[in-house]
RNA sequence: CGGGGCGUAGCGCAGCCCGGUAGCGCACCUGCCUUGGGCGCAGGGGGUCGCAGGUUCGAAUCCUGUCGCCCCGACCA
C-alpha cells in the first residue's frame, strides 16, 4: 500500500475520550473510529490486523477438525424462550421488534442457534461428535462500555459448540480445544495465563480462561506455586481456623449509628474478622440471608453458583426492614432461622464467638455461635479471595495480578440440549441428552489486548503475525530521484515476493515520515535516503530494539524477505 | 442505575464566574521555501457554541429541561 493512497488518519496528539493506552494508539494510528459509546468502525489498518489475528483463530479451529458456520445474527425471540434466557440474560440482551410485533434477539452468544441448527440433524450416536464454529459480530448492551475494543456493545468473536454422547467424548474436545487456544494466543504474539474461573450467564461447570497478562486488565488473578490459577470469581483459598472457644451466653449491645464492620468493629474494640455481616440478596424471587465473615467481600459469583446460576441484586433497605424487621445495617441471622434461605460461609466456624446484627436499629448481638443461635444448615465457599490467601491446594501465599480475558472455554453438559430437547438415540437404541461444549474467543479484544501488552512511547510494536503490514518503506526524502527510484523498486521487489509493503511516498518532511511509522507500529522499517545511499546502502530498522542493521542496496529486497520469514517461523513455532 | 466530570471548527483546548464583534494550537487549501525524527514564511477556507425552552434590549456565557460522551461501581469475549 502507497501512504499517499491510503485511508490512514493518524493523530498527534490523544483522543479526550479514551483511557487505555491501547485505545489511545488506535484511535491515533487511524484503526478506530467511534460513532457512539461502545460502538466503532474499523478502518483499513485496524481491520487487517483484525482478520490476520481471525485468520490465526480460523486455521487453528480448523486443525481441531472443527468446522466453520455462520450462525444468524438476529434471532427470533422463541428460541431464546425456550432456554429462558429471554428472562434470564437481562438487560445485557440487545431486542429487535419487526413490523408484524414479532420479538427478536441480536446475539450476545449462539448456544440457541446452534443447538436448534444441531438438534434438527443429530438422530444417531453415529452423528457425534460434531464441532462448529463462526466468526461473527456480537451483540452486548454492556451496562458499561469502555476502553474502546476492550468492552464494546458490538464486537467480533469466534464461539465454537461442540456436541457428544457423553462426558468422556466432551472431555476429549475440551483438551483439544483448550491446547488450540494456548497455540492461537501464542501464534498472536501474547503472553497469557490460563485461569479456573466463573461460568457466568453462558453457564455449565468446567471451564477455563484465557488471560493477557497486563496491569490494565480488568480480571484479577490469583495462581499459586502448584500451578493452581483461577479468576477472583473463582479461586478457592485455604484458611487457618481460630483456635475453638468457650461459649460465652448471647448479649445485646447497643451500637449508636454502628452500620458498617469498620465502625462496629472499632466501637467494640474486636478484629473485623469476629463480625459476621449478613447481606440480603433476591436470586430469583426468593430472598436470601448470605453471611460471611466481617474481613472478607462477598462473592456475587460464588453465590450465584451456589444457587444455580440466576442473577443477583442486594435487597434495598426497604426490603431488609420488611424481611428482618431491622434497618440496614444492623441485619443478623438471629431470630430468622426458618424465615428467610440462609447461606453460611464455609469459613465461619462453629466454636467461635461472633457478633452480628441484631436485627433492630443499634443493635448487635455479642457471642453468636453457630450451631447454638444460628442453624449451620447451608454452608457454602462465598467469598472472594484476597491479597495474601493461601492456595487451597498447595498451602503457599498465592501470587495477585491483572489480566484481559481474550478466551474462554467451557464445559456445559445438558444445561442447553436438555432444555432445547436435543437428543439422540445410543447404540442401545436409547434416547439420550447430547452433551455439549462451548469455546469463545474475543477476537477484536486480542487487537487491543496486543497492543495493551506490546507498546512503547512512541507507538504500537506489532507482533509479526499479527502485524498488519511487515516492511514500512521510508524514502526520506520522495522529490530525490534516486532514493525514490530505489524505494519504488524495493516496493516492487517485495510485494512480488508476496511481502506486506507499506511505502511511505508522502510528500512529507523525515520527521513526520518517522513518527507515524512508529506509531502504526509495522515491526520492519527500511528507510531509504541520500546519505545511506552514497554509501550504496539502505538501513533496517527493528521496531521493537531500534537495531539498525545497514544492507547494500542490492541485497535489500533479500534481507527484508528473509527477516519477515525468521519472524514468522519464531512465532508459530 | 448510583456517584463524579465534560459537550465551543476535523483533532486538542481557551472563552463561561463577571451577558455585548467566537478565539488559540494542530490539521486542511494556495504560494514560496525546506528535506535523516511531527521545518519556516505569507495568504486563506471552515462554527445552528450538543439540542429545546426561558430570562434579557442582547445569551457560548444566567435559569430549566433534554440528549450525548467520559471516569468510578455492579456485567463479560
Amino acid at each position: 500500500m502507497r501512504l499517499s493512497q491510503a485511508f490512514l488518519p493518524t493523530l498527534k496528539e490523544d483522543p479526550a475520550d479514551a483511557e487505555l493506552v491501547s485505545h489511545k494508539l488506535m484511535v491515533r494510528a487511524g484503526m478506530l473510529r467511534k460513532h457512539a459509546a461502545g460502538i466503532y468502525s474499523l478502518l483499513p489498518i485496524g481491520w487487517r490486523v483484525t482478520k490476520k489475528v481471525a485468520q490465526i483463530v480460523r486455521e487453528e479451529m480448523d486443525r481441531t477438525g472443527a468446522q466453520e458456520v455462520l450462525l444468524p445474527i438476529m434471532m427470533p425471540a422463541e428460541l431464546w424462550k425456550e432456554t429462558g434466557r429471554w428472562e434470564k440474560y437481562g438487560k445485557e440482551l440487545f431486542r429487535q421488534r419487526d413490523r408484524h410485533d414479532r420479538d427478536y434477539v441480536l446475539g450476545p452468544t449462539h448456544e440457541e442457534a446452534i443447538t436448534d441448527l444441531v438438534r434438527s440433524h443429530v438422530r444417531s450416536y453415529r452423528d457425534l461428535p460434531q464441532n462448529l464454529y463462526q466468526i461473527g459480530v456480537k451483540f452486548r448492551d454492556e451496562i458499561r462500555p469502555r476502553f474502546g475494543l476492550m468492552r464494546a456493545r458490538e464486537f467480533l468473536m469466534k464461539d465454537a459448540y461442540s456436541f457428544h454422547v457423553d462426558e468422556a467424548q466432551l472431555n476429549e474436545t475440551y483438551e483439544r480445544m483448550h491446547a488450540a487456544y494456548s497455540t492461537i494466543f501464542r501464534r498472536c504474539g501474547l503472553t497469557f495465563v490460563v485461569v479456573e474461573a466463573d461460568s457466568g450467564a453462558i453457564g455449565g461447570d468446567v471451564n477455563h480462561e484465557f488471560m493477557v497478562t497486563a496491569d490494565s486488565g480488568e480480571a484479577e488473578i490469583f495462581a499459586s506455586a502448584c500451578g493452581y490459577a483461577a479468576s477472583s470469581e473463582s479461586a478457592k483459598f485455604a484458611w487457618k481456623p481460630f483456635p475453638e472457644e468457650k461459649a460465652e451466653a448471647l448479649a445485646e449491645k447497643e451500637t449508636p449509628e454502628k452500620r458498617t464492620v469498620e465502625e462496629v468493629a472499632a466501637f467494640l474494640h474486636v478484629m473485623p474478622d469476629r463480625l459476621l455481616k449478613s447481606l440480603v440478596l433476591f436470586g430469583d424471587d426468593e430472598p436470601i440471608l448470605a453471611i460471611v465473615p466481617g474481613d472478607r467481600e462477598l462473592n456475587e459469583a460464588k453465590l450465584a453458583r451456589h444457587l444455580g446460576g440466576a442473577p443477583l441484586r442486594l435487597a434495598t433497605g426497604a426490603e431488609i426492614e420488611q424481611l428482618t424487621g431491622g434497618p440496614l445495617g444492623f441485619t443478623g441471622p438471629v431470630g430468622l432461622g426458618g424465615k428467610i434461605r440462609m447461606i453460611v460461609d464455609a469459613t465461619i466456624q462453629e466454636g467461635r464467638n461472633y457478633v452480628t446484627g441484631g436485627n433492630r436499629r443499634d443493635t448487635h448481638l455479642l457471642n453468636v455461635r453457630l450451631g447454638r443461635d444460628v442453624t449451620a444448615g447451608e454452608r457454602a465457599d462465598l467469598t472472594t479471595a484476597k491479597e495474601g490467601d493461601r492456595c487451597a491446594r498447595c498451602g503457599e501465599v498465592m501470587a495477585v495480578s491483572r489480566g484481559i480475558e481474550v478466551g474462554h472455554v467451557f464445559k456445559l453438559g445438558t444445561k442447553y440440549s436438555e432444555s432445547m430437547a436435543a437428543r439422540f438415540l445410543d447404540a442401545e437404541g436409547t434416547e439420550r441428552t447430547i452433551v455439549m461444549g462451548c469455546y469463545g474467543i474475543g477476537v477484536t479484544r486480542i487487537v487491543a489486548a496486543a497492543i495493551e501488552q506490546s507498546n512503547d512511547e512512541n507507538g504500537i510494536i506489532w507482533p509479526m503475525p499479527i502485524a498488519p503490514y511487515q516492511v514500512h518503506i521510508v524514502p526520506v526524502n520522495a522529490k530525490e530521484a534516486r532514493t525514490r527510484e530505489t524505494a519504488e523498486a524495493l516496493y516492487a521487489a517485495l510485494m512480488e515476493a508476496g511481502i506486506e509493503a507499506l511505502l511511505d511516498d508522502r510528500d512529507e518532511r523525515p520527521g513526520a515520515k518517522f513518527k507515524d511509522a512508529d506509531l502504526l507500529g509495522v515491526p520492519l522499517r527500511v528507510t531509504i535516503g541520500e546519505k545511506g545511499l552514497a554509501d550504496g546502502i539502505v538501513e533496517l530498522r527493528d521496531r521493537k530494539t531500534s537495531a539498525v542493521v545497514r544492507v547494500p542496496v542490492g541485497d535489500a529486497a533479500t534481507a527484508v524477505i528473509a527477516r519477515v520469514r525468521e519472524a514468522l517461523k519464531t512465532a508459530t513455532s
